[in-house]
DNA sequence: CTGAAAGCGCTTACAG
DNA sequence: CTGAAAGCGCTTACAG
């Protein structure tokens, strides 16, 4: 069936399609549109429940209403937490929100890119991959509002808004130092991408600044590609080699894999090893022992994002740069 | 900046707009084109970067190479699994997921449907909510496919993809039941939907199997809105009560509330008490000791649906109606 | 107070 | 082998 097009309200009233128009979208009394065709008009559109069509209308004005939002995996909890709240709170706004995930693969995340730009988004909110600044820069030049959240490009003049991973990941170490550990590991993640590198700048800073060495062999990059039984094995050899009695994980992941490898070795957590996880979640709090964890703000990251992407819609901040860096919170349960 | 459109690489290209059309798209040789202006425009197509506005396209063409994807809750990680799936699969066909969260709101989700229609997405993949019924009746007239997943409308004639939840959640009754657990306790959400109704019924029909008696007492309809403080406050009642020696949780996340609750009465799993979560997480294996639970199929849900659309799309399967029922799985942990 | 017409950027049937 | 023109369904400046 044919969907109802403004021509087919307009006809129905005896009316141009202007005149539904002006009525529709409430410009009636701007336009002086005298009550009794209002009135007539209106009744028409509701009973036959007419809609107008959204990409015409798009097409015309430019706008869609719509946010791209391009992430790494909305099946990582991180991510769907943030594209919830996000969602949500442009939803309210009269804003939809078009998602998709990268996997940190440049030539998808171009690729996703294009395709919003193709399909006339507002704006775009963007965790971006590496490898992806010459397309962001590209963008620019389109003049619609777009912010970067969770990892930051440093050649770009963009909003941001992230966390202090050096801070958080150096106050967790400087906690195993106070509880006197002599190896604290760290595991993290082979991707190229500023917050994962400053969670590894604010464990070796911390190291350094206590007067202990930085030693290579406590210090594994899991490749983010790899299969979970790898990655379990990899932190299996590390526990193996040397005696490390702290971990930290750089993402909730990878502490996921690190419990299933501390497991099966059968090794104590809390007596022979402390571990402190980035992320927090269920799994840590209902873990025996509970696990401590480095909490991101979610709900501010997700409010900080989003109004700036709004003000920026609504034309209140449109030269901006803002850098908003929030601090993470350390959670010991020990 | 404005972005280019085809008139200006036809106009770089001293030739009209058809034939940039038609070389854009694949048409030049069908449409006997010279090599000649085959060359020249496909360059100037390059070196510009042009992308055609795929408003004007789908304004003209009638479709969008969207799916629309209405879920309960993308921060579920049931929801977000299957999302992450369903777009992986869909990219590699040209197609794009708008997806969004009606938190089990039907004006919500009706809104969304509303959103997605009048943005011409092409197929629609939904999680239906009670009392949308009617909506999705008028949706069916515009003739575009439609599937529906996790939970079904009975009185609508749409392809559907889900679980057998009467026989899974019969078979953890059965197996609470050979364990010889005499007050077997089911923790449920109120929620007025199918797949929620079958898990209640196979708990029932187990007991009832069994000759044992449907009690009320052991029975908790969790409210949905209700935040977690309340929900563990519920089930800690629910535990004092009786003297119960079995749980069965319907969802995960009341499974997570339930072993918050279980710790803070330091009630002792495996020894006083067996408990059997819904959908399989980390959680539960990393759980001390390991909670028991029942899996569903995700990737083959995920498959199902996106072929059931995508065999729709290349009109494959016009008049399909089919109703997928996929097994769950017990996985046993103790 | 209301409407005819241009135009957003494409695709495609038709003409030559 | 190539192009002029219609039309997708809207919005809006302009005319009356």
């Amino acid at each position: 069936m044919k969907r109802l097009s403004i021509k087919d309200i307009a006809q129905q009233a005896n009316v141009s399609i202007t005149t539904v128009s002006f009525i529709f979208n409430g410009k009636a009394k701007e336009k002086a549109i005298s009550a009794a065709v209002i009135e007539k008009v209106e009744k028409i559109i509701k009973e036959s429940g007419y809609k107008p069509n959204q990409i015409a209308r798009s097409l015309r004005t430019g706008n869609t209403k719509i946010i791209g939002l391009i992430i790494e995996d909305i099946s990582n909890p991180f991510f769907a937490s943030i594209a919830r709240l996000i969602e949500d709170k442009a939803y309210r706004k009269g804003y939809k929100i078009i998602y998709s995930s990268t996997e940190n693969d440049p030539d998808k995340a171009k690729d996703l890119i294009e395709m919003l730009r193709s399909r006339n988004v507002d704006a775009y909110i963007i965790a971006p991959t590496m490898g992806i600044t010459d397309t962001v820069k590209l963008l620019l030049n389109d003049d619609k509002p777009i912010i970067f959240f969770d990892r930051n490009l440093p050649d770009l003049d963009v909003p941001f808004v992230g966390v202090n991973h050096l801070e958080a990941s150096a106050g967790a170490v400087k906690t195993f130092l106070e509880q006197e550990k002599k190896n604290i590991a760290f595991v993290t993640v082979d991707l190229d991408v500023l917050q994962i590198e400053e969670r590894l700048s604010g464990y070796r800073n911390a190291l350094e600044e206590a007067g202990r060495d930085y030693q290579d062999e406590l210090v594994i990059k899991v490749p983010f590609k790899q299969g979970e039984p790898e990655t379990i094995d990899q932190i299996k050899t590390l526990l193996g080699n040397k005696n490390i009695d702290a971990i930290l994980f750089s993402t909730n992941y990878l502490a996921i894999s690190g419990l299933k490898a501390i497991r099966e070795l059968n090794i104590r957590i809390g007596e022979d090893l402390s571990i402190i996880a980035y992320d927090d979640r269920d799994i840590f709090s209902l873990h025996t022992p509970m696990i401590s964890a480095i909490e991101q703000p979610l709900e501010e990251i997700a409010e900080n994002v989003i109004n700036l992407a709004l003000n920026a819609l609504s034309g209140k901040d449109k030269n901006m740069n803002e850098q908003v860096i929030l601090p993470a919170r350390l959670i010991m349960r020990e």
